[in-house]
DNA sequence: GTCATATTCAAACACCTGTTTAAAACAAGG
DNA sequence: CCTTGTTTTAAACAGGTGTTTGAATATGAC
């Protein structure tokens, strides 16, 4: 491996790992630097910029999850019967995936999403979408094949609510952790986390449409 | 009113509109004074810190809503029918009465308290349970009557994930209601926004326990 | 009006941020 | 060996942050 190759290797792994605990503004390049043992203007000099670097961060997952949830979605949609719980659970197996990245490489993505989503307004949503639109967009249709009944505007916001419930809970996830061993004696309480979230979102996005909101909907601006 | 109320309002209005635009650490005091047309000092001579700021503005919107939410699950339990929608929609008027404290008022609330939980990580929490534990405990022992087969942890787990749904969706309201204009031609999603989040929360919540959790217990970790 | 208190104000403080510079160290091909 | 190009380094840059200071100004009670 290059000298060169080692610095921007070392960068990364100190970035994606400073990124997932703090996000991305609250993180400094001279944490990243110092914790990688490299010196500060080597960040500018390999990735151009602090943005460049989160990109460059971003995108080493993307390119290992995309393709492989790609894989899931084709694999369930040639195997038929697609129903919203199975394709919650294809997002299950590319995640796990991310393990080749890094350790604990699904919840750094996921946190790293957390942030990109709240932080930097759009930009990641617009990377990602540009990128790994097709993917995206295969996924979604597929949830309209599982809900046909819905409108599609029902789904764009159920997925949406989806998404944000994921990524919340995994920015959170560690604070909720903690209280879970403490108030329920829970010795392992991670190791299902993902599993009762999907359970949980896959609920939501297929609850009956309308009726409960068409009852109420007078009475609310 | 005097000289001094009328500085410290003029800055918790500046603070919590741009608090609530882009977050707690994002936005500086200078930032603030200015749009509060008011010297940079006053801000740590009227709250003491940043710190003290933050809570001020926080502060002032759960002590009108939480005490509405009291009264509402109240009303609830007391003509019987307790329901996970029931609940859900309890929290619909007293977001509403936020509007008292300002305009948009629901609105900034959730941003601030979804700002307020992922930087600040804990603060907040801690803070609205040990003020306002008491109401919070009400709700959660609603929930349990609505959901009485569940255990408490997974509806611990379940009303966190509901949390994280809202502040998120909160937070990214403005960008998803404007890609919702543009793709789907609604010309007012935001009326029924909250309506449709309360319907995907409420399913999410009250979906049935642990068979989807202990089907696929062994395969994932 | 006077005095004590409360509030404002401009300036400076100490520190942190991302980025740039120019010299030094290194690498590899001729 | 020397030269060319790449990479590392320490230092400085320009600008932003929350906070503190001490003098100036208002305020309100006697």
């Amino acid at each position: 491996m290059s000298k060169a190759a080692k610095t921007s290797e070392q960068i990364l792994r100190a970035a994606e790992k400073l990124f997932s605990e703090k996000g991305f503004e609250a993180t400094s390049l001279r944490e990243i630097t110092q914790s990688a043992d490299v010196n500060l203007a080597s960040v500018n000099y390999h990735f151009g910029s602090k943005k460049g670097l989160i990109q460059a961060v971003v995108e080493r997952y993307q390119r290992v999850f995309m393709p492989a949830l790609s894989a899931e979605l084709k694999r369930l949609e040639d195997q038929g019967n697609v129903s919203t719980e199975g394709i919650v659970q294809c997002f299950v197996g590319p995640l796990a995936a991310l393990e080749q990245v890094c350790a604990g490489g699904a919840e750094i993505y996921l946190k790293l999403l957390g942030y990109g989503y709240s932080e930097i307004q759009g930009h990641l949503r617009k990377f990602t979408m540009q990128r790994f639109g097709d993917v995206v967009q295969h996924a979604f249709r597929l949830f309209q094949t599982a809900n046909p009944s819905f409108a599609t505007e029902t789904l764009f916001w159920r997925l949406h609510f989806a998404l944000g419930t994921v990524l919340f809970a995994q920015v959170s996830a560690r604070a909720l952790i903690e209280i879970a061993k403490a108030d329920f004696a829970d010795p392992n309480p991670e190791a299902y986390m993902m599993q009762r979230l999907l359970a949980y979102v896959a609920a939501g996005i297929s609850a009956p449409e309308a009726t409960f909101l068409s009852t109420t909907r007078s009475k609310v601006v």
